[in-house]
RNA sequence: GGGCGAUUAGCUCAGUCGGUUAGAGCGCACGGUUCACAUCCGUGAGGUCACUGGUUCGAGUCCAGUAUCGCCCA
């Protein structure tokens, strides 16, 4: 579908046609490898992204648009290459993200999630996502994702359940998962258990309080006047201790150990034990041990047999002591239990304390060490695997150096806390028996009785608890392809390509989609793990809607154009690597779109008459391109080359800065400009302006195709306005991706110097402050290889120099012999531009310029002769690297020579 | 405490396998309404490649150490 040059505006305004041009992509079915629109070639390996899910209450950031455009770069590229290609696109219902942000509308309301009840909660959810959730699909189709919308899942789908339920069935029947008692992280503002990576250790200042507890007589049991003086940042938790610890080669306490200690309010007898697990340096050297609520009190405590009393309950209040604490909130009990033991005159002293909080990642509460009846996922074996599909490279992940730290956390990983006391999410599919026992169950509606013991469906009663959001992440690369069964999709698509994610979610995602996929699939998830860096605001700080440093990427776009944004998000990135970013990144790349936009403009608008508009494309008539065009032809190959090759390096970055380059410093700059003489010669016949035409019609639409992965609007906007080829499809979206052509070394070389020349010509007028707009002669002697081009381009050479006449000597004598003016030196060429002899002011700018042109010509010279005169260099050095040298020394020697002649020395 | 990364022009960043004169954008200075583009064009200034040492014929690039900043883990 061509579409007449007139329709192009003069200037780039992108929201006049992107919503459109999406509109035509969907229309025509091209996002699906299965859709009507698609070309995919399925001979050929097929290419997918399963879309790590965002937040479905959430809105597009500038990160979610980057991976967007990252994802959908790769995807654009390898469905031009005919690859059968899957963009899967998804949501994530993030149970306890969607709670917090549900629970403060709620809050605004009146309501709670308790006033409600589960069942009102999670109908008013689903009222809400159904709300939210198509916020974020719809901006990721404004920053253009190619995502086959046909297969969006939602990670609460039934799809998903069912992969959620059978997984869970089949990790526990394998011994993966497992139900048992154990220290939890527990978050009293959320209410739920917390993995390991969701406690953010956090520095801060607490205190060391020093609490004498009395010694029992051994005899009588009775407490006694000695004491043994304990350290503790967590007086209130004494009530719940079962041990006095200290280090058995801690000589200040050898002859404690054995002997009871009474704990206070509480009136429990406990033993002092001798555990190495203690630190002498720490506060007295002596420690309290409460199993149930700290980590390593915990491990002490399993060593030592200890009774693990809870006292804290779901919201941190004390609980069970049967002491006046009891409904206290933990930091109140702490100032009550601190205040009597001072006034029993227990308390010894106190001071300051640097120490390590853990807190939760959402509510920032202090997380409490919890004994807790929970699901575990083993992940022992399952890491062992993960980490051997990295090692035998199935899975590459990219770049290379995050291996370190994914090897790192695969070795230390401990079992996986999958039980969270939250509502919103998969309900774990266990079932219990009056007595205890536990089955677990795939089907839906549960099991019909208990495995253990057959009691019957009435008596069971399902676990209240979810999974934790990642379980379901972690299927997520199959589930949405169907899995369990054994669905075409599952068959075509998995397991997929690249896994593309910032590297501050390694853990979250790609661990756990590893180690579930290997062990449920048999198979890795993805061949690669691509890892983008962060997006931080233009100072280097994270970008957070608290600290208002955020850049809103919808309004870059109503502002610039998605491409324009997607260009900048890529355009600065180095793959693992943090980029600064500011709006005036997306200007730049907006101008590049405008001039890209105007280049095309030019080209519709330059077609000589002779070719009617309608015209389907046709390559150029070889026998008529002159160097230019050779040239030109030449450069678009060696694009395509450079491209081909950073693509395959993932340097999305590189991709762009190469066509940046190509575009606007090659093809605007010097292609465009020497063609448009040609194109204007009304001396020419019209089969060599048709020629020069096709070749830049030929360029533009390689560099278009070349493009579209990063900057799909404009470019399937300005394709649809160019020739096409009768082969080609209607859409740029699906049309072939550009093979690089052969090289035009000649070519390269000679328009090469030509520009050279162009711009010593411009550089020598500048210099002398000439007017601008004066058309000055300009007499050139150039090697005889290169006179051909030159009198080819004569005319452009002119144009471009703004100096006319131009006229080739054959020898330097008849060059001196005739012009007189500013002496200009490029390479194989040398010039001399009339200023004529008056000029004494352009005369001695001249000579300023030349001096320091040969200051530094003789500055190179010496350095490449002192080179060439190292024996070392020349017996060690590759031969093809001492030629070079050679030619170039005798090149400098050359540009010396002259510059002497000129400077007369 | 362990690990990783960064340090290149005023700012933001590229720099491939070690190999000719270290590049770009923005900013700056000067000049420009030549019929695609002022969202533009031309010219220019601006660099101890953080520092020290080493390997090498040759180091921004490789190695060791140091400094500063940042991140991850414990």
């Amino acid at each position: 579908m061509t579409e007449p040059t007139g329709t192009l505006a003069k200037a780039y305004a992108p929201a006049e046609f992107e919503h459109e041009i999406y509109e035509r992509w969907l229309a025509a079915d091209v996002f699906a490898p299965d859709g009507a629109g698609s070309r995919a070639d399925w001979s050929m390996p097929s290419f997918t992204i399963i879309q790590p899910p965002p937040n479905v209450t959430g809105s597009l950031h500038l990160g979610h648009a980057q991976r967007t455009t990252v994802e959908d770069l790769m995807i654009r590229h390898a469905r031009m290459t005919g690859r059968p290609t899957l963009f899967l696109p998804g949501l994530d219902h993030a149970s306890i993200a969607a709670q917090f942000v549900l629970d403060k509308l709620l809050a605004r309301e009146g309501e709670s999630r308790a006033s409600l009840g589960r069942e009102r909660y999670l109908e008013r959810m689903h009222a809400f996502v159904a709300e939210t959730r198509d916020t974020i699909l719809t901006q990721q189709r404004r920053v253009g994702g190619s995502c086959d919308w046909g297969r969006l899942r939602f990670t609460m789908d039934e799809v998903s359940a069912k992969a959620v339920r059978e997984s869970f069935l089949r990790l526990y029947r394998m011994d993966l998962a497992y139900r048992a008692e154990a220290l939890i992280n527990w978050c009293p503002g959320c209410r739920t258990s917390v993995s390991d990576l969701e406690v953010v250790p956090t520095p801060e200042t607490g205190t060391i309080w020093r609490i004498r507890y009395h010694l029992l007589d051994e005899a009588t049991g009775q407490p006694e006047a000695a004491t043994v003086t304990v350290a503790t940042t967590r007086p209130e938790t004494l009530l719940g201790d079962t041990a006095v610890a200290v280090h058995p080669d801690d000589r200040r306490y050898a002859r404690l150990v054995g002997r009871r200690v009474r704990i206070p309010f509480v009136d429990r007898d406990v033993p002092v034990i001798a555990d190495p697990v203690v630190d002498p340096a720490f506060g007295t050297g002596a420690v309290k041990i409460t199993p149930a609520h700290d980590h390593d009190d915990h491990e002490t405590g399993r060593r030592h047999g200890l009774a693990m009393p809870t006292v804290l309950d779901d919201s941190a209040h004390v609980a069970n002591t049967g002491t006046r604490y009891d409904g206290m909130e933990r930091y109140k009990a702490r100032s009550a239990i601190l205040e009597d033991l001072a006034a029993a005159g227990d308390l010894e002293g106190e001071q300051a304390h640097e120490m390590v909080i853990g807190r939760c990642q959402r509510s920032s509460d202090a997380v409490e060490p919890r004994l807790k009846t929970q699901w575990f996922v083993r992940t022992g074996p399952l890491a062992a695997a993960a980490l051997e599909a990295t090692r035998s490279d199935r899975t590459a992940i990219l770049p290379e150096r995050f291996v370190k730290v994914w090897e790192h956390w695969m070795t230390t990983i401990r079992d996986w806390n999958v039980s969270r006391q939250l509502w919103w999410g998969h309900r774990i599919p266990a079932w219990y028996c009056p007595d205890g026992h536990a089955t677990v169950s795939a089907d839906a509606g549960g099991p019909d009785a208990c495995e253990a013991c057959g009691a019957p469906a009435a008596q069971l009663a399902q676990d209240p608890d979810i999974f934790d959001t990642w379980f379901s992440s972690g299927l997520w690369p199959f589930s949405t392809l169907g899995w369990p069964d054994a669905t075409e999709d599952l068959a075509r698509f998995y397991p997929g390509s690249v896994m593309e994610t910032a590297y501050d979610i390694i853990f979250f995602w790609v661990a756990r989609m590893m180690m579930l996929g290997i062990a449920l699939t048999g198979e890795v998830p993805f061949h690669t793990v691509y890892l983008s860096g962060l997006i931080r605001d233009p100072y280097g700080q994270k970008m957070s809607k608290t600290k208002g440093n955020t850049v809103d990427p919808l309004g870059a776009i109503d502002e610039h154009g998605a491409d324009a944004l997607r260009f900048a998000v890529v355009h600065g990135a180095t793959p693992g690597l943090d980029q600064k970013f500011g709006m005036a990144k997306v200007e730049n790349a907006r101008n590049f779109a405008n001039k890209l936009w105007n280049a095309t403009r030019f080209v519709l608008g330059a077609r000589p008459a002779s070719i009617p508009a309608d015209a389907p494309r046709r390559a150029p008539d070889p026998a008529r391109l002159g160097p230019a065009e050779r040239w030109i032809r030449s450069r678009a190959a060696a694009a395509v080359a450079a491209v081909d090759r950073a693509m395959a390096d993932y340097a999305f970055g590189e991709v762009t800065r190469l066509l940046y380059e190509a575009i606007w410093s090659e093809y605007c700059d010097w292609g465009i400009e020497l063609a448009k003489v040609r194109l204007a010669d009304a001396s020419l016949e019209a089969a060599d302006r048709e020629a020069t035409w096709w070749t830049l019609v030929e360029a533009l639409d390689t560099y278009l195709r070349l493009l579209h992965p990063v900057m799909p609007f404009i470019t399937e906007r300005l394709w649809s306005a160019l020739p096409h080829d009768p082969a080609d499809p209607e859409l740029l979206i699906v049309a072939d991706w550009p093979r690089a052509g052969a090289r035009d070394e000649a070519a390269e070389a000679e328009v090469g110097t030509l520009v050279e020349l162009v711009r010593a010509v411009r550089n020598a007028r500048a210099d002398a402050r000439l007017e601008p707009s004066a058309w000055l002669p300009l007499d050139v002697v150039v090697e005889p290889a290169l006179a051909a081009s030159l009198d080819a381009l004569r005319p452009a050479v002119e144009r471009l120099a703004h100096a006319r006449p131009l006229r080739r000597h054959d020898t330097r004598d008849a060059l001196h012999a005739t012009a007189s003016g500013l002496a200009v030196i490029a390479g194989p060429a040398e010039a001399i531009v009339g200023t004529g002899a008056a000029d004494t002011a352009a005369a001695d700018a001249d000579r300023a310029r030349l001096e320091k042109e040969l200051a530094d010509a003789e500055r190179l010279w010496e350095a490449a002769g002192a080179r060439l005169a190292n024996e070392g260099f020349l017996s060690k050095a590759p031969p093809a690297i001492v030629e070079g040298a050679r030619a170039r020394e005798a090149e400098l020697a050359e540009q010396v020579a002259r510059l002497r002649a000129r400077l007369g020395r």
